[in-house]
DNA sequence: CGATGATATAAATTATATTTATAGTTGCTG
DNA sequence: CAGCAACTATAAATATAATTTATATCATCG
């Protein structure tokens, strides 16, 4: 049996067309046919119902089924194909979450240079739920990814190496700067400037609001925390942000908060379940968790 | 790209020599090299090194990370072949183990044949985990497990439909047979005739015996709860069995546990995350539903 | 040194996939 | 209703790929 019957399968599923998924292989009609008809001999079955009268293609109880595994199986193809990739490179794909890429990383990267590794790291930017799917493609080989809740999925294995609280941070100019800690509830008329890229952050932080019955007033969302500092600097609002983000400013003052029962922001190391780590892969891995819990 | 050359080098991968490969396979010995050939060009890398000196053959990072999809890949089209064949006959294999059979299945079975769909059911007895086995592999369809945690597997989903507690039976000639309800921590002292095939009975037994800090004496254990009701009846000793195994005898009195957080019997419909469900599937499975949950 | 066990290579053969050319079916349109 | 368009199937020819046959290479062992 070959690959390419289970691709113009897969393609024809979505299609619906024989001859739109021959131009699409650049093959002849033909080919999609008698394709089609090996996995159908192949299986002992129909896959599909050739509907004349409606002019329309059938999938039939099989096809569908058929279809499940057609796609596990080119995917896994895939993946094998990019990490084989990346291991003859001797190059890891790290996807990083630009929150931990702008803080964690310059740290992480000094150590790897030390090692010597750095070279053979290439970076890849996103959001947490975009690095998941990358993940799980094959894109990326290992994924640090931030999440208020464990991570738990299918073909993913998740190391959790880092659990920080959130802080608030206001204006050295604010009356509240003069606090060290603060109950989120004493926020509620206060007005916020809030990171605009991450879903943990705003997961969290719409936790807070909800158990304390208040509809926040949010003036600003930015992507880029060092404009929310500025914002928060110059008195525009407060934020809501990991500690992590504390960059020693001395216009802005970072608050602790009291609550029972915070949500956290969550670390992980995620790779595939099905990924074999090489050598190199392990000592980055190594230099992570090193680096990230102290 | 051709399946059987995963198939050889997964076998490769076990055997570690390309001629007994062959031998396995029925073909010639070119046939393996040149198959190996062929992954390697189009993985563009070496799976193997050939180590003439110490005569043997080592598998390289990229032959390992492969290995780990070829596997995959191969199970996947091995279970797409059980299911087309199960849908071609319009039947399914539905996997009990023995003390569903026994005492859940007789009511289900009534329904089903009365619903017409009891000749499309083909049932395959086992133990919990090779149930679990069974099920990944494609030998079975759909399975009613027990346990004492709910299930949670990569490739499965599980659907919990009922939960018993488990019960104390002693001989209605025990002292005990007064008593309508016990603590677990009462039985110290007594003899234990236990079920000898059921992870899920032992799991819950030792959790209780544990915690309560004592070492049972189990006088006998038998794989057919008749045999151990029959040794109950004769005052032999007690058992610890689910409700479910209750059969109005009158030489056997049931009591129940009065312990705080007993572990309980869940019974739950597994079935795999890839399989679509037929019609027919879903009647026999609303069917099991409704006859189990009542 | 010759035999053995292991893998590789090349040419011949066989098997399989694809193309080319064409036919069948249905719907639509002038 | 003829004729064309859109779609799929079939058959023969061709191209591509896999397998076998026969033989070579390499290292080990007695």
């Amino acid at each position: 049996m070959n690959i390419n019957d289970l691709d113009y399968f897969n393609q024809l599923i979505k299609q619906k067309n024989f001859s739109k998924v021959a131009a699409d292989f650049n093959v002849t009609q033909p080919t999609i046919t008698m394709a089609i008809k090996r996995l159908e001999r192949e299986f002992n079955t129909t896959l599909f119902l050739r509907d004349r009268v409606h002019n329309e293609l059938i999938v039939t109880p099989s096809g569908e089924q058929l279809a499940v595994h057609a796609q596990t199986i080119l995917s896994e193809l895939q993946v094998a194909h990019q990490e084989l990739e990346h291991l003859a490179d001797q190059h890891m794909v790290l996807g990083l979450p630009p929150i931990i890429e702008n803080y964690y990383f310059p740290k992480v990267a000094a150590q790897l240079q030390q090692q010597g590794i750095l070279e053979n790291i290439q970076t890849l930017a996103g959001g947490s739920v975009w690095l998941r799917n990358a993940l799980r493609d094959g894109q990326a080989d290992v994924a640090l990814l931030g999440s208020t809740e464990p991570l738990a999925y299918r073909t993913l294995v998740a190391e959790e190496f880092d659990r920080q609280p959130f802080n608030i941070f206001v204006s050295a100019r604010h009356p509240l700067a003069a606090r060290k800690r603060i109950y989120f509830s004493e926020l509620k008329r206060e007005k916020f400037v809030l990171f605009n890229s991450s879903f943990v952050h705003n997961t969290a932080f719409n936790k807070l609001t909800r158990r304390n019955h208040f509809r926040p007033d949010v003036v600003f969302r930015a992507t880029d925390t060092h404009v929310i500092m500025n914002l928060v600097a110059e008195n525009v609002g407060v934020t809501f942000l990991t500690g992590i983000v504390d960059q020693h400013r001395n216009d802005v003052v970072r608050l602790e908060l009291l609550d029972d029962e915070q949500p956290a922001f969550i670390s992980s190391i995620v790779t595939r379940t099905s990924h074999v780590l090489t050598p190199m892969q392990q000592r980055v891995i190594k230099v992570l968790r090193a680096t990230l819990e102290e």
